[in-house]
DNA sequence: GAAAAACCTGAAAGCGCTTACAATAAGCTA
DNA sequence: TAGCTTATTGTAAGCGCTTTCAGGTTTTTC
């Protein structure tokens, strides 16, 4: 069944019946009905691979995650995918892991697919000096289709990022904390993102301008998020003393509540702790954890909103650089 | 850059260079390095809408899944995604919400774009009489490709089911509550599909082996997996009368957890409360979840493996039905 | 009512690749 | 070395669609 049938059945051109299906305006009303008509009832669907061939592009976009299973990048890649099927394209989904070398390969892969752009959410390095080879292959990318990172930055033609800002969000926390009397402050993180940086940015400046010195042992990363790693860590360093915790993932945070309960401590009151993403994790952990949300429905909004402005040929309109303010949700295990 | 232009540069004929490319072995050795080499120079990529032109194939496999913001489903999208691309397959994905109509819409869009197979994972609801049409569109769609359903259960030539026998798991978890003594035992679940169903059906038979009547104020259903949502409706209820749980999600567990430690109970003591699918909300929850594990791992790794089988043209060697067996994990909310 | 303009439609040339079939070169056998 | 088989390569015919260009109709204009 192919658009040789259609014209045969209908009495008309293979140009005409491509015309309509394509919604062209150069088809007579009459035709158009004729054709509508007759495509309906031999249920015939163009094949995407010949329309490929010829306009080439298919209207899929690339997504590109380090990991599915995290509420995070879960949560992200659901609304891009809603977004974007909305408006017509499909999402090639691809978990790359966190190995430079798989991220490459797996981005390779997606651009042999002959998509219209691609998404990166999270995991980007910042572009300091060293780890600049970190993005090259982004900027690869950015080379043949547009390419939006989520969270992330890179500096380069045709790639746009939105990020949350990061940075201000746990200056603010950490500050809070300060003012209600917290001296020492464990910052917990898992990972050396972009966003972990920006947070560990904002977590220091709050302490400089407090006056407070920044200590490398209140500093500690975290193998994996996972609660058992983070209470496993926190057993190891227990004689590191702490009145408060900055984590920068909600599955940290509540790993050192529990933690911090299973040691018969009382939170809020012996110790603060302060996740983030505002996730299910805070919900589920009880007292509930006060946790900062990265405001992701945003992000992705605004991302699918570029990309979608950007295919149209409307680049100037999209800014290189979008960011979104983070927001603070206040629940139980703070005393703000 | 196409075939033409390396056949050039190469001094062959397009038509070595696309053995080439294909690994064909009818290809001298000399000449295939000197393609190859002049390949790799030129970075020339096959245009895949070409390629799928010919063959009819982009080795591309859909999967749909009712959402993706979902521990459990972004699991399986995880290990299935993970396995495939390892096989060089990727992965189109889609969110189609529980709604018939969109699933519909979302199946002949992934159709449309000529993926080899498709997988559905969960939301597909009981074959049985009146519900059957529910299914209608995964027959339809296997008419077109091999479909592969995790965890639901649809007959039909070309479909292929993974499941978890969630049966066999609640029914040995209600009889464990009951020998402990348990004598009021409330099922809570959100949602109808074959999984909860099946759920239900064990849990019924259990109480029913041990004489006892199987009552509907003792069956709750929450409209959205969402740990308030538990709490309001058991507050709601709060007349009811029960001295254990069986939840067909952990976040409903951790909602009745919840409730039931507000109210000031004992747990395990009081009141017994078994978890399902193992997720960290079992691990986050004070105290942890007992919880079933459905082996989800095992669900997507056979699914993945009959599919290419299938696609290979091994039909015959792939069960219509895997069953896989679930696995209790003890934890704190229970007394075995 | 004839010329100009606007409107529809069809023929045909690709898009880049795979592959059946034909052709040629090379290797054997007797 | 003639005659045959085998190994390698090339030719060309699609795959199903979009779109340019040209031809044919109808409508408008004076």
């Amino acid at each position: 069944m192919n658009i040789y049938d259609i014209a045969r059945m209908a009495g008309v051109s293979i140009a005409t019946v491509s015309r309509v299906v394509n919604g062209s305006d150069k088809v007579s009303e009459k035709t158009k009905q004729r054709v509508l008509s007759v495509i309906e009832e031999a249920g015939y669907t163009p094949n995407v691979f010949a329309q490929g061939l010829g306009l080439n592009t298919m209207h899929t976009v690339g997504i590109m995650v380090p990991r599915i299973d995290d509420m995070y990048m879960a949560t992200a890649v659901s609304y891009l995918e809603q977004n974007l099927h909305k408006n017509g394209y499909e999402c090639i989904l691809s978990c790359s892991g966190f190995d430079l070398e798989r991220k490459q390969s797996h981005a390779s892969m997606l651009l042999s697919k002959r998509i219209d752009a691609l998404i990166l959410v999270g995991s980007t390095y910042a572009g300091n000096g060293a780890s600049s080879q970190q993005t090259d292959y982004i900027r690869a990318a950015a080379r043949e289709v547009p390419v939006f990172v989520i969270n992330g930055l890179v500096e380069g033609d045709n790639v746009y990022a939105s990020i949350s800002d990061d940075r201000k969000a746990t200056f603010e926390v950490t500050k809070s904390l300060i003012e209600r009397g917290r001296k020492r402050i464990l910052f917990l993180t898992d990972s050396q993102s972009y966003s972990a940086q920006q947070k560990m940015k904002g977590y220091e400046q709050a302490l400089t301008e407090a006056g407070y010195p920044v200590l490398g042992e209140l500093k500690l990363r975290v193998a994996r998020s996972k609660i058992h790693y983070v209470r496993d860590l926190l057993l190891e360093y227990k004689a590191l003393q702490y009145d408060s915790v900055v984590a920068t993932e909600d599955t940290l945070a509540a790993g050192a509540l529990k933690y911090a309960l299973a040691k018969g401590m009382q939170v809020p009151g012996d110790i603060s702790i302060v996740g983030y993403n505002n996730s299910v994790v805070a919900v589920a952990s009880e007292p509930e954890l006060t946790s900062v949300d990265g405001r992701l429905e945003q992000l992705c909004t605004d991302t699918c909103e570029h990309l979608l402005q950007v295919l149209k040929g409307e680049k100037e309109s999209v800014p290189a650089v979008d960011i979104v303010s983070a927001m603070l949700v206040k629940r139980c295990t703070t005393d703000f």
